[in-house]
DNA sequence: TTTGTAAATGATAATCATTATCAATAAGTA
DNA sequence: TACTTATTGATAATGATTATCATTTACAAA
């Protein structure tokens, strides 16, 4: 998904295309780390130097309603966002450089059926986040 | 593990042991919901009326740092802290009451395989966690 | 028990992140 | 082009967490 289908999505939803809209979804659309709020904000204002980091965060919101970002945890922190993945799927992140890659194909379903028969919830949602060094950080 | 073999944990760390952290690990230690400082203020003032909010912060911090307890990652916040699990575990909250239950038994081991020769990751740990109805919620 | 010392406390202020307000601007349709 | 209304950025307000500091208190040693 490109930034413009990002701005399509947004446009199908009733908003409008802006510059400040512009600047930010270029800036997370093709971001392989994890931003905060701010740090969008620093790199957005590079293309559009007048956007107002409150921009920053009421954008990030719609994105995120719209499923075309997602908040990313972390031990460090749970203010950074990331492009969202397609259809199930996971992140596996770099405890060193922050780079964020997915991965799909986990199959909890045995297990979840264990642990409802033994606590009697009813499960619905699982959380599976994996982390770890990337190929480049391994290296050194 | 009671309130007293925490305070116990404490002391052997070289920290006092004072009325303020007695409330405060009272009040986390049998809680079967996650609770956020605030919360546990609340709670806490009950049993001890001079404590500050302040001193709940700092105390969390330390029974953190002891692995005493952990923070709980949710949809709605992270700031909420529950008493931890012993050894490899992981948490079941139900989203209607915030109940929280653990479990063992996960082996993410084959699909980590997987996933570290896709990636090219050197995986080292992992997040995991189940949300859904506990079996009172359920029966409503 | 008494005493001395350093850790711990609570009140307050300071900082940082996020949200609300509002007048001015600009997107997009007619 | 003109009009309507969403959007914007600046500012203020709120909320959460952390820093400061004088006072209190745990607790080990005498
Ligand atoms: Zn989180
Ligand atoms: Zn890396
Ligand atoms: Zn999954
Ligand atoms: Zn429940």
């Amino acid at each position: 998904m490109s930034a413009n289908a990002w701005l399509a999505q947004l446009h199908e939803n009733g908003y409008r295309i802006t510059k400040a809209r512009g600047a930010v979804v270029e800036t997370v659309e093709k971001s392989t780390h994890a931003l905060t709020p701010v740090e969008v904000y620093d790199i957005a204002r590079k293309k559009y130097r007048a956007l107002g980091l409150v921009t920053v965060y009421r954008t990030l919101e719609k994105l995120e309603e719209l499923h075309l970002i997602q908040r990313v945890h972390q031990p460090m922190g749970c203010q950074a966002f990331i492009s969202a993945g397609h259809g199930h799927q996971h992140l596996l992140l770099c405890k060193n450089c922050g780079q964020v890659a997915f991965f799909e194909g986990d199959d909890v379903d045995a297990l979840t059926k264990v642990v409802a028969k033994k606590t009697g919830y009813l499960i619905t949602e699982h959380w599976f986040q994996l982390f770890g060094l990337c190929a480049k950080c391994r290296a050194k």
